[in-house]
DNA sequence: TGACTTATGTGCGCTAGCACACCGAGCCAG
DNA sequence: CTGGCTCGGTGTGCTAGCGCACATAAGTCA
């Protein structure tokens, strides 16, 4: 979480399409606010029970949020990536939540503080609407991940995050050790080398001391459970279905207009 | 789901407790809109991918959410009594969400129609706030269904399901099935069977031919995983922690205001 | 009253995932 | 180049929960 950028890595907030799907006239209030940092490979960038001071908007970075149980075992409940946004806590309301995010590839972000958020979005204009679409989308990958869960074995499930993963990422590799995937699906390290093992001699993937790379995606997709599908079509629906040009800009027309009266 | 009520119920708006924090002047701009349906036993509120017409406010009923998945399994992810609204999608953007909601306990629930939701959300005023302060409380619902279903026996996972329904009736018993409750946890019947044995055998629960009426409960509480009251707590505070009269009436001063700029 | 339906109890064999334990190979620092 | 550490592979039991099959009990209705 060091500020500023130390080499020199994509300085674009375009990067990520939550900020890219702004209009304008928002993204040039917002953008002189944005500050890029980095986000080293597990570090927490958001503990149980604390405040947070800024949203954070992923370029190439991926961070995760596990809820920690009482005995310390862990399941992540949801991915962020360049896809989305880190904090919604902050503009729903509460000021806090019962679980902890931990960047889980490491990479670049850039973060807004508090005050500008709030700012924004309480002119209820483009970033209320675009935040609540994401809200809707995030709350069906938690539900998805409940289900998954329940029903599905660690092979489907290690090829959902796999899969989930690499759509947040520009390369085929990831740097996370089995032991880290398991805490992350909350099972054991066993478990994650068992299914490991049987995706490698696939030829699906090929792995080594936390590097895994992925070789042949389709197999991947076809090896997962339906819930990685169903999470990447609600998210797609729900963030498309409201193009820029769609959106209002003045508050005054945001609503009645836009549905259908049933 | 047939419109009015039939005999006598008790035709009170305030029973349910979003509906009741709302101020006197959102109140009587709501309540004339409001329409009391009684809801049966299973009715299907709501169909995996259809759009709603209405957002429901349970008095005395209970409703699950639940995904279903491709082999038909389906497990319920959260649960909507008295302290709650059926429909968030509604305003959140998204017209329809990949799950379907059941009743889960017959009783009776307030609608109004989405043209007063959209209008009354676009004021941007407390609706707006109680709103996303659901919602987030909705998403810890869920989340925790998630480590629930990974960590937790089924033993607990019914302590926890009846507690959950408890809380939201008036009364010590339910009417489900162990079949139904199965469905619910995502389970076999046989396995519910089993854990309502143990209960019974210690004097907790009493059943008979789907009705279940619960002896003791703080005895429930204990056999219970911690996941029943992590929901109940954050469920409070992010609904007690904006009283009424914190919330402000005009739109303009909602913003910067409330947060401390950290 | 007897046949039918629905809700619950139970047994059996099977598999996934757990706990624990131990090993080997790569990597790094002194 | 050596000792220690991290990461990954494997084996041996054990248990929870599953699928299936069947037995009973409690209502329901002709």
């Amino acid at each position: 979480m060091s500020p500023r950028s130390p080499a020199k890595p994509q300085p674009n907030p375009q990067q990520n399409h939550l900020l890219a799907a702004l209009s304008p006239d928002v993204q040039s209030r917002l953008f002189p606010h944005l500050e890029l940092v980095h986000l080293p490979l597990r570090a927490l960038m958001y503990e149980s029970g604390t405040s947070m001071s800024h949203v954070y908007f992923p370029t190439d970075s991926i961070v995760s949020l596990q809820y920690v149980m009482e005995n310390g075992a862990s399941t992540a409940i949801l991915v962020v990536g360049n896809e989305g946004l880190l904090g919604i806590t902050l503009f729903m309301g509460g000021e806090s939540t019962p679980s902890r995010s931990v960047v889980q590839s490491a990479g670049y972000a850039y973060r807004l503080p508090r005050p500008q958020v709030k700012e924004e979005f309480n002119r209820h204009g483009q970033l209320l609407l675009l935040m609540l679409r994401y809200t809707q989308a995030l709350i069906t990958q938690v539900a998805q991940t409940a289900v998954c869960n329940r029903h599905h074995s660690i092979d489907q499930q290690l090829c959902r995050w796999l899969l989930l993963s690499m759509d947040r990422l520009s390369h085929n590799h990831l740097t996370m050790t089995q032991e880290f995937i398991g805490h992350m699906l909350g099972v054991r390290r066993e478990g994650v080398t068992q299914a490991a093992l049987k995706l490698q001699q696939l030829g699906v993937i090929s792995y080594s001391r936390g590097l895994i790379k992925v070789i042949d995606r389709d197999q991947l997709e076809h090896l997962s459970c339906e819930c990685y599908e169903v999470v990447k079509k609600e998210t797609a629906i729900l963030l498309t279905y409201l193009p820029q040009r769609q959106l209002i800009k003045n508050p005054e027309d945001i609503p009645v207009v836009v549905l259908k009266t049933q």
